[in-house]
DNA sequence: CTAGGGTTAG
């Protein structure tokens, strides 16, 4: 039987759990008479070194599986050192025996084992050269102990242990499972007691060191110690050092670095090529990167499969995508086939350019060379179909997948859980998480900031905070993109304070570095006008040693633009340049907003063409702010001219556009042409939206008799379309100034059906207005809704209302209100 | 060394 066990080749890791299962099932050998004895016995009182004598005894004849009764009683039986002495024991008679006894203890029984016994397993793995079981056992080891523990541990290992003929095996394991599980600074301290014992560190564990300090100018030192220490270097130890002086913005030294190589009279490699066709499509050299392409057959190498993935990677981020498919075929044609990721980036280019039937396209193309699409490829189609809001293609994606014999993964769900927060549909996005966690998948840093940031942006921050804190006790821990929604969220919702609070409790440690955090900050101060406490921010950023980017100007520009000190936004938006910064569309466009507010509409066309000089694209919001100066001073031609000029330059005008030269038409009483314009947008596949009703609404009210408002509003109830509050109290503001008091009654009780929350403001306007016009019937039948619906009276309203019962004469409704007015304290002095 | 998910500004 134990012949079986030990066929399984499974790394042990995986070993524990399963172990016992097939073992106690099998039945084949009647229990000790001993052991069964002893297991009745209470083993607290009856401690007994004998009995352990017995069941090593048992171990060694290799009896111990026969029954799991016989192992209970060597568990109770047993204390933790005399269970690490057995294994000691056992380790160099029956290493196998050993190792199986420790998991099985351990993982079964919960036996806590000491280091020194973990480092007799590991021995006895690596004098057997089971390397992959030796890695994970001492990767779960180093896990366990945590950071820092390398000090402890190695003094074992060196005062112990330095006999084992293995143990330069274990040191170098050790250092690289460190190096592996990001603990750094000790796998540093193993390398250093290595050099001390005179123990040479594979070049494995150097790479993967390497690899992990490759953003840090550390890198080069233990790059400097290879060298000095002799160890043969792999091609990827200079593919590492290329890719981590990259990384460092060293690009000059890493190109130099790679051609190193060559002088060493060996040729660089196709992987080190590869890695710089990466890292220069990354910061947008393409064409650098094209030309180290092309060099590599001037050195007789064959770009390979990754080499041209990487660089039609680039191409389609870059939105080459006709060139990126000219190297598909050149691929071909050398001999390498497209694979399933080359697709899969091709899908991912086309989903990028909005073009998601040229995904489906590539899909077509994959299937027709016998190649299945993979659950990436679906992934970037669900996506796809999320942003352009088609729930249905996506659900459809969802059951082929599932079909396909695909479950979704994490990926997936957090595809679609973004696409429902973006829509504001937290609930269903809430319960979409439950399922997840349902099917046993766990949500990830990612999962959970989107729902975050999706319950922030609705407001909803005590409920982020909560998810925030259960994220914390599953033992995801936050980062950047999570701390800035949370900061968002309270800047939005709650007080400037308490956002400050927040953002001074992150930044405080040092450890958090987040220009965004910044941004956010600033941006909320700009908002209320306190500019004063952003430029005090501004200059903390350098304090903490942070760049500053793009938005922080423009946020800074806002501020200033809002505060009205327009001139002193012009000198930091030239300040811009002296940062290495390049101004956006943002900027300008705040700029010009400004101006446009301020009246100042000379400025901002100054503005725009400087914008156009520098080559700086306009948005469709930078238009509709000209379109809104223009209107501004009547310049209805002009800005129609602008509406078509968009359309040219296939900057769609979007919602927001049409709703402002709407507007516009409304207000020139043009009310023909406004609704030529919804027309427009129809025919443009812009979707008007409750803003754009409440406009057109809002103008027939103005210009047209009220009869054709009250038409086109059932018009528009009868078609389902989605009306807001203000729709509704435009129109009962019109009804009331016409004297119609009915009217405004029942679109009032519409306005309450419909569930919209009425508010003191709601009422009072309403009370107001009837009031005004001694309809004190109404005004009582108001007086008692709002009272019912639990909104108590302020001095104002009472005032009103009091005035317009002495109006009519009514003295007993005066008197009585007036009661309540005194016994509310509500009564004047 | 390549492919799929998440922040800030008008």
């Amino acid at each position: 039987m134990l012949n079986h066990i030990h066929q399984w080749t499974r790394p042990l890791k995986r070993f524990p759990l399963k172990s016992l299962t097939p073992l106690s099932s099998l039945t084949f050998t009647k229990p000790s008479a001993s052991a069964s004895a002893a297991a009745d016995t209470n083993p607290a009182d009856t401690y007994d070194p004998a009995a352990s004598l017995e069941i090593l005894k048992c171990l060694k004849s290799k009896d111990l599986y026969s029954s799991s009764l016989c192992l209970k009683t060597l568990v109770d039986r047993l204390n933790s050192v005399q269970v690490d002495e057995v294994i000691g024991d056992l380790g160099a008679e029956d290493p196998e025996l050993a190792i199986e006894l420790f998991y099985l203890l351990k993982n079964e029984h919960g036996f806590r084992h000491s280091r020194v016994c973990s480092f007799v397993v590991a021995h006895v793995l690596a004098g057997k050269r089971r390397l992959m079981e030796l890695r994970s056992f001492l990767r779960e080891l180093v896990e366990e102990e945590g950071s820092g523990s390398a000090p402890s541990l190695c003094e074992l290992l060196g005062n112990r242990f330095r006999v084992w003929e293995s143990n330069g095996l274990v040191w170098d394991m050790f250092a690289f499972v460190y190096s592996r599980s990001e603990m750094v600074h000790d796998a540093l301290f193993v390398l250093a007691k290595m050099k001390d014992l005179n123990i040479r560190a594979s070049i494995l564990t150097y790479n993967s060191l390497l690899f992990n300090l490759r953003h840090t100018n550390i890198m080069l030192d233990v790059y400097e110690e290879i060298k000095a220490s002799g160890t043969p270097q792999s091609e990827y130890t200079t593919s590492i050092l290329v890719d981590g002086l990259c990384r460092q913005s060293l690009f000059q030294e890493a190109v130099a670095f790679h051609q190193e190589t060559e002088r060493k009279g060996s040729m660089p490699s196709v992987v080190s090529f590869n890695t710089l066709i990466s890292r220069f499509c990354e910061v947008g050299y393409v064409d650098v990167a094209k030309s180290f392409f092309c060099m590599m057959f001037k050195y007789g190498l064959l770009p390979d499969a990754y080499s041209y993935n990487i660089l039609i990677h680039g191409l389609c981020v870059a939105g080459s995508m006709e060139e990126a498919l000219e190297f598909t075929d050149d691929m071909e044609n050398h001999g390498v086939e497209p694979d399933v990721v080359t697709y899969n980036i091709l899908a991912k280019g086309f989903h990028l350019l909005g073009m998601m039937c040229g995904a489906w396209e590539i899909i077509r193309h994959m299937l027709h060379k016998g190649l299945n699409p993979d659950i990436v490829i679906y992934t970037i189609l669900m996506c796809g179909h999320c942003q352009t809001g088609d729930i249905e293609k996506v659900s459809e994606l969802r059951e082929e997948m599932l079909s396909q014999g695909f479950q979704l993964n994490d990926i997936c769900y957090s595809v679609l859980l973004s696409s429902l927060c973006k829509k504001g549909r937290i609930s269903e996005a809430l319960s979409l998480l439950h399922e997840m966690e349902s099917i046993g998948l766990k949500p990830d840093l990612v999962t959970y900031s989107i729902l975050i940031h999706g319950l922030c942006k609705q407001g909803e921050v005590q409920h982020a905070i909560q998810l925030y804190n259960k994220m914390h006790s599953k033992r995801v821990f936050p980062n950047s993109f999570t701390h800035s929604a949370i900061l968002w969220g309270l800047s939005e919702k709650g007080t400037l304070s308490e956002a400050r609070t927040f953002f001074d409790a992150l930044t405080k440690s040092g450890l958090i570095k987040d220009i965004v955090l910044y941004n956010i900050m600033i941006h909320r101060y700009a908002k209320h006008g306190k500019i004063g406490e952003a430029v005090q921010l501004y200059k903390q950023i350098f304090e903490s040693r942070i760049t500053p980017s793009i938005v922080t100007f423009n946020s800074l520009i806002y501020g200033f633009c809002k505060s009205r000190k327009l001139a002193e936004a012009r000198t930091w938006l030239d300040a811009i340049n002296t940062h290495g910064l390049v101004p956006t569309a943002v900027t300008y466009t705040t700029l010009m907003n400004a101006l446009c507010e301020e009246g100042n509409i000379r400025g901002m066309l100054e503005v725009l063409s400087e914008m156009e000089t520098r080559a700086i694209k306009p948005t469709s919001v930078t238009y509709t702010v000209v379109v809104k100066g223009l209107c501004k001073q009547h310049r209805l031609q002009e800005s129609l001219h602008l509406l078509d000029s968009m359309h040219a330059k296939g900057i769609s005008p979007d919602e927001f556009t049409y709703n402002t030269i709407i507007h516009c038409f409304c207000k020139a009483q043009d009310m023909r042409k406004a609704f030529q314009l919804h027309s427009e947008m129809l025919l443009h596949n812009v979707q008007p939206g409750p803003v754009t009703y409440n406009v057109l609404i809002n103008g027939l009210c103005v210009n047209r008799d009220l009869k054709e408002a009250d038409r086109y509003f059932s018009f528009l109830q009868d078609q389902n379309i989605r009306l807001t509050k203000p729709a509704y109290t435009t129109l009962i503001k019109a009804h009331c100034a016409k004297g119609d008091a009915s009217k405004a009654d029942a679109l009032f009780r519409q306005m309450v059906e419909k569930g919209f929350e009425i508010s003191i403001r709601d009422y009072s306007a309403m009370i107001n207005r009837l009031s005004r016009r001694k309809l004190t019937t109404n005004v009582k039948v108001f007086l008692r809704m709002m009272l019912s619906d639990g909104i108590s009276l302020d001095q104002e309203i009472c005032l009103v209302i009091l005035n317009a019962f002495r109006g009519v004469g009514d003295l007993n409704s005066e008197f009585e209100l007036l009661a309540v007015t005194i016994k509310h304290g509500l009564f004047p002095d």
